[in-house]
DNA sequence: CCGAAGTGGATGCCATGGCATACATTGTCC
DNA sequence: GGACAATGTATGCCATGGCATCCACTTCGG
């Protein structure tokens, strides 16, 4: 017997994951922007250019999913803070290998303990960690499908 | 043992969250303002709508974890497409009671049977049964805790 | 009742992102 | 090697949302 119908078990999934992600975000960009004077999106940005030091633009935007233009303005406002920098791409001239200056890297450093701590006041108590386990685990494999075939990514 | 640390699950938890939210609400608004001139947030808007007649807009505010001033342009343009009615609220003269009208009955009906299909294509094919019950469970708790501590809702 | 505080929502200003476009560099074909 | 397509990014315009403010109505105290 199917008590529920598949396609009323993928709403609510989606209507839970849109609002778990949205409190989520706002909540970490809050204490983010109040404690280091930067939004959850720089933050992320950030984080990967620590771990992808030399990264492109068009690579950045593949990751978020989101368009070329507004990675580009990122990138532009984290450089007129100093945070980054467009170094020359000797193996090609149209683009730029960016990565984080000292000060950069001393923030993200500084906001990921932030990070941290909101995300384990808010999300450790409620999730032990079998539930944890298992929600991250159909998240990645979800996430893996969706960027392999290349769902949801802007146009610009 | 504790192969993985605590904050490291979480972070890899709220990446793929984040990434998943983003790539599936994309698709859904390509797909809704392709095949009906709406975008995902509206179409949101809509489907609570139909779901809580006469809603007003503090409440719509705090489900879907935005401002006020947010849903209110949110409900003008609705209105102003002929979806939605403020109707006058008998009890308290300083807000309003949406409703839907006829045709955003309809416009709901038929976005919604597009929504589940591009739902079904996205996911279905990856997350089998199992996987997506247990994701969903976990995010439907982290859901109601999130909203029973007000967590993450913009201040204005 | 009357005034003051409180509450619900609308509006204005600004920052951010999508999309279209423009520009520079690279690759390709002859 | 020179024209032409393709690629990578930057920029401009517009729509949307956050936040602060303002206005209307309601509630409370006397």
């Amino acid at each position: 017997m199917a008590s529920t119908s598949a396609p009323a078990v993928r709403r609510r999934f989606f209507d839970d994951l849109v609002r778990c992600e949205t409190r989520l975000y706002n909540a970490v960009g809050e204490r983010l922007r109040a404690e280091h004077g930067i939004v959850a999106s720089q933050f992320e940005m950030l984080r990967y250019l620590r771990d992808h030091p030399g990264a492109r633009v068009a690579e950045m935007a593949s990751t978020f999913a989101a368009g070329i233009g507004a990675i580009s303005k990122g990138v532009d406002r984290l450089t007129a803070r100093g945070w980054a920098t467009r170094e020359p791409n000797p193996a090609d001239g149209r683009s730029s290998l960016i990565v984080l200056t000292d000060d950069g890297a001393a923030l993200v450093a500084e906001a990921e303990r932030t990070f941290d701590r909101v995300l384990a006041d808010l999300v450790g108590p409620t999730l032990d960690e079998e539930e944890l386990a298992a929600g991250a685990s159909a998240l990645a494999a979800l996430r893996r499908a969706l960027e392999a075939a290349r769902v949801g990514v802007p146009t610009g």
